[in-house]
DNA sequence: CCGCTCATGTAAAACGTTACATGATTCA
DNA sequence: TGAATCATGTAACGTTTTACATGAGCGG
């Protein structure tokens, strides 16, 4: 699958960012504005897109017929779009979802960095690092205020729920910033001097 | 910084993948062709890039005055190029290296698998993350045997050399996967019928 | 002789970022 | 009245992937 309108001349083969575009759609309508937000706000941590980007690909899954739209008079000179998934565009995310992960391609600065450190000033490596401590600080801080009120509403258990994959996602951030501060702080504990 | 020939009409802003490249060089003249092979094996867990795009950048640097190649007859029909890093690269890289990180821009397709996981069906989305439980279980296995080389040698402490930097990026790659294992199995365990 | 490794390159297409462009409403 | 938010779009540029193209040397 992956592939939509099958007898038309030209397919668009769905890349991931459709089906991160789609998985909220699928969820509740939204605007391309609302769309560009959340992948700002609670998708940030693992999929992101610019707005330029996010009205493109929201063309192409209505032309795939995944997603439909209708207009509603907004402000400024063009009308608001409410875009939602259709039911082809639900079955087809729910087959992506479980298909086998591809290999990953990772892209990780903070570790090409520390990778040529030996080369910089300790002096500002440890500046450097210690920036992007309390940076994932924050973060860390900020994913246990919301783990803390998905847990006074009652653990979520059922993973066939949007609360319960919501809630998943948090716990690995929580998990993910805890080894990174970890590993931080010995490597800032190694530069002083 | 991270500019180069401020004579020019046309200057190449030195991008992520040039420092990777310059990294590389860094440490030992290098092929083109040996820099993609470094691309997969040490590097690939946190940068990678194919060879099309390793051969144009290469040539960038060289005109940026960062990187030089002496030819040596190869096999083939092209020259085989021996490349290293100039006085200029190293120091451009060493800055760099200790520079303030932009903030990242994450694009993790387990997690966004996930997110979506809640309108799939349990069993496949079981084996879908017991097959990347497994690839994480060998990634942490080879990350181990690593280590415990390093270690044989004596625990490296000088974070001014390369010994000491490739250490710490083979213990946050220990980090990285064993917190991905926990949360993984805990998934899978909510997944059972 | 077949396939693998070594070795470099080009071209086209797809993907992603940045800048430009417009304009109503709401809040200070 | 000025800034922020809501709202959509295009154009240019830069990055990344995929496919095409070539060919020597080595091991089975």
């Amino acid at each position: 699958m992956a592939r939509s309108d099958e007898r038309a001349g030209r397919m668009w083969r769905v890349n991931t960012l459709g089906f991160a575009i789609l998985g909220l759609l699928a969820r509740r309508p939204l605007s391309g504005y609302r769309v560009a937000q959340l992948m700002r706000e609670p998708i940030g941590f693992f999929w992101n897109a610019g707005h330029a980007q996010i009205h493109g690909t929201l063309r192409k899954l209505v032309e795939a017929g995944w997603a439909e739209y209708r207009t509603e008079p907004g402000p400024g000179p063009h009308d608001k779009k409410l875009y939602s998934a259709t039911a082809a565009g639900r079955a087809a995310l729910a087959e992506w979802a479980a298909s086998p992960l591809p290999t990953p391609q990772p892209h990780d600065e903070l570790l090409l960095r520390v990778y040529n450190g030996w080369l910089a000033d300790p002096a500002a490596m440890r500046e450097m690092l210690t920036a992007e401590l309390e940076r994932r600080e924050a973060s860390l801080a900020h994913y246990l205020t919301v783990r803390a009120e998905f847990e006074a509403d009652g653990t979520p258990e059922d993973p066939t729920t949007q609360r319960f994959v919501d809630y998943a996602t948090v716990l690995n951030g929580i998990g993910s910033e805890r080894y990174v501060l970890d590993w931080l702080r010995w490597l800032i504990g190694t530069l002083r001097d």
